[in-house]
DNA sequence: GGTCGGACATGATGGCCGTCATATCCTCGG
DNA sequence: CCGAGGATATGACGGCCATCATGTCCGACC
């Protein structure tokens, strides 16, 4: 609990962040001193949609899902894991928080006051470029999940999702490929734009079928190559025998 | 059809620009003689998905869709109009495009080389705050767009489709409001996700009913109210009269 | 230990809409 | 002047899936 804990904590984390870990040991101790550390549990909000950006923020434990929080159902929008600026868009055109952000998982948040980030970004040019990079990523990300919401069945776009999931933070294990994310299936839902019941009907069928297997806290793979074939052949139209 | 006349329009291209409109005229002429003007009728590609981007463009007369073609339908991304830059996210990291562009009417597009390009960049920082500025809104755009498209029925979608349209290009006549856009059935299918005959359906039910007419190049909303409640309550569950 | 809530599961039903087929109108080119 | 192609339009049919209902299991909490 001692102070100095938690300045060396703060200056881990800046070091293993990767928009940081170019820096000069100096400029990294700097920006230590300025930023702190916050802790969240499961479920609990980062912050609601409509609330002002006061910090920008990376997540540098745990998980966090963006999440357009509607009366009868949600949508969300992106994942975030470790090292990702979380609600950059936010914090720089300073508009209020157009969706909430929960964490999936017990989640520590590098903290830096709105006030001290535009400082750093006047200073280094190269921040911008982070921040464009990081729009990049949620544009593409954004795309394809516009394509993978598109006319195809509820199978093709869960098997999508998992797809993309795999290869984002999919381990390869003896069973097959391991996916350590805790997601339930009002969250798969929420990620492909269906309901509880029919994303259950999927995933319980598939747990029969072998084709994806929920477990603790993961699920398990036993062969991407299954999974790529129902990805592939959802609404598609039933192509003549000859076309 | 003189080089003089030439660099004329490229001056006057540069000055309307919003991006550069804040510059010295020193540095908007240092822009126009880097710049040059291509012209595309209705139709025509401006490029191709996976071409490499060679240039940063930005619209300065006419329309463009942004739209991913696949074998058997489209979805359209994002529609970009006058003093917007278009492709900015491929240039800017040097990917090939992840989907075409295509001019909805006649266009002219201001093209200035990706070297030039990034010694601007280099050499005025505000330049990179306006990229940042233009993929914020391209994200904020798609996340609306993603909220439209889930659950709810073709008609919803379609009313949210024009009256956002409205809201970007809308001019008030006293017929209503008008939207100076060419668009086909094809293509407002395209951009809520469904197919043509169901937009068709919508459509013409709405011409009949006096909700939405077509005319040449143009739509005219009578009354964006009588819209505002179709948008409204779409798949939505009977909401009390006081929510 | 009992109760309450949440996650997971499964069946029945109805409706939206994707698909296929057909028809009209218009433009364009030979 | 006629045929081809594209945009618009309308009807029939069938399947996916949202909705509603019901039930089980399990952990939390008193």
């Amino acid at each position: 609990m001692s102070g100095n804990d938690q300045a060396q904590r703060v200056a881990e984390a800046v070091r293993t962040v990767p928009m940081f870990r170019g820096l000069a040991p100096g400029a990294q101790s700097h920006i230590a001193g300025l930023a702190t550390l916050r802790d969240f549990r499961r479920g609990e909000h980062l912050w609601h949609e409509g609330d002002p950006p006061e910090s920008f923020t990376i997540v540098v434990r745990g998980r966090v899902k963006v999440v357009k929080e509607g009366e009868s159902s949600d949508v969300i929008y992106e994942l975030f894991g470790e090292g990702e600026p979380v609600g950059a868009i936010a914090v720089y055109n300073f508009m209020p928080y157009p969706a909430a952000a929960v964490a999936l998982e017990p989640t520590t948040l590098l903290v830096l006051p709105r006030r001290d980030w535009f400082e750093l970004l006047d200073r280094n040019p190269e921040f911008a470029r982070a921040i464009i990079r990081e729009l990049t990523r949620l544009v593409l990300g954004l795309t394809r999940k516009l394509d993978e919401m598109r006319g195809q069945t509820v199978e093709t776009r869960i098997a999508q999702l998992f797809l993309t999931l795999a290869e984002r933070i999919g381990r390869d294990t003896k069973e097959g490929t391991e996916l350590p994310i805790q997601l339930t299936r009002q969250e798969v839902a929420d990620l492909v734009g269906t309901t509880v019941e029919s994303a259950i009907r999927v995933l319980s069928r598939w747990g029969r079928e072998g084709v994806l297997l929920t477990g603790e806290k993961r699920f398990v793979i036993p062969s991407r190559a299954r999974l790529r074939e129902l990805a592939g052949a959802g609404g598609e139209s039933t192509r003549g025998p000859l076309a």
